[in-house]
DNA sequence: ATGAAAGCGCTAACAC
DNA sequence: GTGTTAGCGCTTTCAT
């Protein structure tokens, strides 16, 4: 198309700016916190002062680390791009890892299908490192060797896979109780998929405040979605007339829910209230607006990222995120 | 962090096994639809029967191309990452070049510096490919030479950059139609943005329609959120108290129109009927469901990326999807 | 059309 | 610690 491109300033020239090989200038560039040698500190500054700005693809090839950073996802739905959760974690890694030169890839695969994605991740020499969205057991536990250190799961983690976290335990539970608070005492619940481990933790929450106050439980298995919501609620209202409160394990789960009642004529809040979790943009625009927990989907994606982006730097990251009640008015 | 990785098979591998020179495979390799030489055929096959995967990373540092695809957006508001329509399309980008071994950035600038990081863009050599959301003229005409040929835009095209674009015009007039068909004879309007050219249409659109019917305008300058769409209902049911019909740029103005309508205890879709443009995944969930012109983002943020990423096949993408009326019920 | 050779810009062994 | 020497895997002159 157009004419090649060259660098604009190469380490070489750095080099030879600073007077010193190439090798010096790359090792003082690079090193952490090596001790502070004068021709460190030189190269250092003439770098600064030319304008250098390493080229990632170059570092890619001589060093064999890559040059994208893959969000897998692993689901049953066959496209998380519909998912606006899964579209915000990608769109945030693709602004973090372009701070760094690098690029950011989506792909997906099926819960059970996930040791074979990460066999390829593995072994893809254009692989930086990979953020687990959706994280199992089983995928934990399949992560080769060679990933280690340039992996990291959103959700559950493991000796071997650092985990970058939101507290829903704390924020379901913080839901569960305002709804008690709030004079519900026929709580049901739609479950999240049974795969996903730290989905478990929500009905973890529902199990112990509903014990603490001595309310009797009613759960229904569920799912992520709208469609799951539905059914959820037609199985919930049959099984127990006298619910006054739903708990849906997705917001996305409590639109289907917030429609069958309104299908039925059911009152929101006044009859029963409906919470939802995870605080995705349409919660507040429904109507009634969704009471839920939200979650800061930016700066956990970014963590993410920065943890495969600069495993040095991993350690200074948080790790662990708040999940915290939002109080609208559904519930 | 682990073993260096090396590659599995490389061209000099399939090189050697076909007897020819590295050079020889690269070109068998990666002309077009150059002469059929017995040579190119058997390279090919060779390739093939090893499973040859080009390395994208050694590619650009050789040929000057580079490993990512930057999604460059345009716009007023701080955060493009809450804007679902963004997320969605880098996140299809992000699959789009997870195919071709390259990765995806996401990229923000205000409307004014649109020059500056086109700039920054056409001399980074990490950046393979450049799509461009919310075009303007002057970024079109900002557009350095060294990036023709590997940016596309969505939205206004211009000679020198490719647009892929969606019929707006069609989709506004089908919407417009669809209140005239109802009954509405009041139709009033919250405009998009002004300096976004494709927004333009809808304005275009809203004439014609109601030009046509022999109805009145009453239309209000609004943008792309929710709190437009706010400001927006209350100037029109100020200054036209008989309004019966609303058509907003946006699902998120409507939004924020159905809002005031509710405050005020306006029947839609009674009183007034509303219709949006864009067909977010909120639109079909809100309440009242929203009558909107839906857009397949997905096909499109597909089809841009391929245009970049593979210029010869470009001639053959779509460039053009429809925009059409999307019936529920808020109007 | 093909092969030999020269890089692309950087990192990493290897000696000193 | 530092320089020297090899590459990483591919594309692209330049001769032939």
């Amino acid at each position: 198309m157009d004419g090649r491109r060259r660098n604009a300033v190469t380490l070489e020239d750095v080099a030879r700016a600073a007077g010193v090989s190439r090798a010096t200038a790359s090792r003082a560039l690079l090193a952490g916190g090596g001790a502070v040698t004068p021709a460190r500190e030189r190269v250092r500054e003439v770098a600064a002062r030319m304008g250098f700005r390493p080229d990632p693809t170059a570092r890619a090839l001589a060093g064999g680390t890559g040059t994208r950073i893959v969000v897998a996802v692993l689901g049953a739905s066959t496209d998380p791009l519909d998912d606006p959760y899964v579209s915000a974690m990608t769109a945030a890694t693709a602004v973090a890892a372009d701070r760094h030169g690098l690029g950011t890839a989506l792909r997906w695969s099926p819960v059970a299908t996930a040791p074979r994605l990460l066999a390829e991740l593995a072994v893809d020499r254009t692989v930086h490192g990979v953020v687990l969205v959706n994280t199992t057991w089983d995928a934990l536990d399949a992560v080769p060797a060679a990933l280690r250190g340039r992996i990291v799961s959103i959700g559950v983690g493991s000796d071997a896979v650092p985990s970058v976290d939101v507290d829903s335990l704390a924020g379901a539970t913080a839901v569960l109780r305002h709804l008690v608070r709030t004079g519900r005492r026929r709580i049901a619940m739609v479950e999240p998929p049974r795969w996903l481990p730290c989905a478990q933790r929500l009905c973890r929450a529902y199990s112990t405040v509903l014990a603490e106050a001595g309310l009797p439980r009613s759960a229904v298995p569920g799912g992520f979605g709208v469609a799951d919501g539905r059914a959820g609620a037609a199985a919930i209202l049959r099984r127990w007339p006298d619910t006054d409160a739903v708990f849906a394990a997705t917001d996305a789960v409590a639109f289907g829910v917030l429609e069958v009642l309104r299908g039925r004529g059911v009152d929101v809040p006044g009859d029963i209230a409906v919470a939802g979790f995870d605080d995705v943009p349409a919660a507040a625009l429904s109507h009634p607006a969704l009471t839920t927990a939200t979650h800061p989907v930016r700066r956990i994606a970014t963590a993410a990222a920065e943890v495969v982006l600069d495993p040095a730097g991993a350690a200074a990251v948080p790790r662990s995120f708040p999940s915290e009640l939002v109080q609208r008015t559904s519930a």
